[in-house]
DNA sequence: TTGTATGCGTTATCAC
DNA sequence: GTGATAACGCATACAA
């Protein structure tokens, strides 16, 4: 009855007149059971409500059916995205998922792939923190070297060069953002880009500046705005930005938390987007969406991208030899309204 | 070297020139192993950087230091702060968190819930899907009586009622809501519910129906929108309600996500919480915060929810014999500007 | 204080 | 086709 009765697979055996080994096998559909001895193991198995046991087989096997995923923000929707991408694709083929949250703390981080090694998870998918800590490539590596395969997931780290990765085209989804800004006539373009060592961060600038350096706008220093990725520094820096003799007359912000603050700033001080300045910002938000404000944005889907992750690091778990590949997930430009402006103060 | 040396206590007994018992009892810091006897064995660990195995541990001992989360929609933030809540917790006890995402579906729950049972799992938490199926209900009490503590998060399931609990004072928060809306002079009072067989929604009409009745004002099933938890659905039961002959003037809404779609309606027909209409919602919204959208809410801590689960949890891991115990968290009113109104069109 | 031997529940390698 | 039996890596009762 139920899972009071702790039967393992010896006592399925001995109740069915037949080895462990055959329950074995009956377990695992190897093909050369005879079909009566079959039967009769699976119905005492169904009668004794049998179910074998993953810690057993994950010790024999040497390998356990469990992913690590280490994410930096449990706050930021865009890894709830990312997550529920990874347990789509993990579900179906029946591994479980084990979550982490390193809180952007690269010392915490390096704890955590410490403390993993004890468990024999199959795999890591990581959005890591420490992406300047040489430890956090060196023991990723290690884990990759000795067969448990890696997957980088939105940031590059310095010494993770062997691993896979699957990342967002930043800097192509940046670069049509703001040529849409251009198109629109602004040549005042300020980027509220976030945390320098990011590889996203520095991707997205790298678009930013490319679009206006090809429309022939001289790219200003001032208009470029350095933070974290949390919504209070990026206040902090639309109120820097528009305190200049000459504040811009338009907005990209680097990611969503980024646009958020942003977008505090302009209501409070009343400058509306899509009418006073114009605004794109990286990455959906999906509540404002729901709610019906108007913002544009570079959309990436991260569930797309955690789909992709799963699936990587399920072709190196199944084979042992697939080689290193790099996943580069398109961004859409999705203009909902607030890429608009009414006029420009232009010099 | 680092990880490829998949060094054993085997091997660090035969290097230390002790054996294997001495070694175990290192790890797990016994107290009478000989200082030196210690010190030696701890150099050869560091040496081979040695990592016991957990899976090895977990099947010895017959109990893992992993819990699984299940939770029904990782779209929703009030499960990521509820997650956030357990890690929290969890880390610092050295437990890791397995997640399992059901979808809001009883049949996949139920399938989880089964696989689960394979890896030896210290402990359940969970936000039920299938509030009404026995089999939840049944299975849930097997782990709880087979040792596997449970603890049910935010819903009441039927057939768990030998499981500890942490809810929220739904009832009471929701009848301050409501009393606050008839203080601001509201009689036209509509509660937008969401799926009627969870019991937080249950829950929250019946302190919408105290209010009510407490402030003699009569209630009035018209006003009364069930739907499910989703946006959309609050939507089309906010769109019924102001096509009533007498539309209501005040509206309450059940979560998170249903205030989100009545917002929306809200909006796209220039009706304005706070002026042409008064607004409250159940559950804080934290990106319309950051936002400056000044929605007035019932917040429940999901994040001390989450806390209170694990740290029950815990407590039922470690003593076998702790009692049942349940756990309520207060609601908090937070008065932003969306529950005033300018003038109420009543009668 | 330390060592020996056995068990935990599987899988895998042999034989038969 | 099937059955013994040795791993897998650790914990622990019992001896010493």
């Amino acid at each position: 009855m139920g899972i009071a009765a702790k039967t393992n697979i010896k006592e399925i055996a001995r109740l069915a007149g037949v080895s462990v080994a055959t329950v074995s096998r009956v377990i695992n559909n190897f093909d050369y059971v005879k079909p009566e001895t079959r039967e009769r193991v699976q119905k005492v198995m169904q009668e004794h409500n049998y179910i074998p046991s993953a810690t057993a087989r994950d010790l024999s096997f040497q390998r356990s059916e469990v992913v690590a995923v280490v994410v930096p923000d449990l706050k930021n929707p865009f890894f709830y995205g990312l997550i529920e991408g990874i347990t789509r694709v993990a579900e179906k083929q029946h591994y479980q998922v084990l979550i982490f949250n390193t809180n952007e703390d690269a010392e915490k981080e390096y704890n955590i792939l410490r403390a993993i090694r004890e468990r024999n998870v199959a795999g890591i998918l990581i959005t890591a923190a420490g992406v300047r800590d040489e430890r956090t490539g060196r023991i990723l590596s290690e884990y990759q070297n000795s067969g448990t395969p890696v997957v980088l997931v939105d940031r590059f780290i310095e010494g993770g060069e062997s691993l896979d990765t699957v990342m967002a085209d930043n800097e192509a989804g940046s670069y049509e953002a703001v040529c849409e800004l251009i198109r629109q006539g602004h040549e005042r373009i300020a980027i509220i880009a976030g945390e320098k060592s990011l590889s996203p961060v520095y991707e997205r600038e790298l678009g930013y500046r490319r679009a206006l350096t090809e429309n022939g706008i001289r790219i200003r220093e001032m208009y470029i705005a350095y933070g974290n990725q949390m919504a209070d520094q990026s206040y902090k820096c639309m109120k820097r930005l528009m305190s200049l003799s000459k504040p811009p007359t338009a907005v990209f912000c680097g990611n969503n938390m980024m646009s958020l603050g942003a977008y505090r700033y302009m209501i409070e001080h009343d400058i509306r987007p899509g009418e006073d300045i114009s605004m794109i910002g990286f990455d959906d938000i999906n509540v404002l969406n729901i709610v019906g404000i108007p913002l544009s944005v570079v959309d990436r889907s991260e569930k797309e991208m955690g789909k992709k992750a799963m699936e990587m690091l399920l072709r190196h778990m199944k084979d042992a030899d697939a080689k290193q590949d790099h996943v580069s997930v398109p961004t859409r430009l999705i203009l909902r309204g607030s890429e608009k402006h009414r006029t420009i103060h232009s010099r």
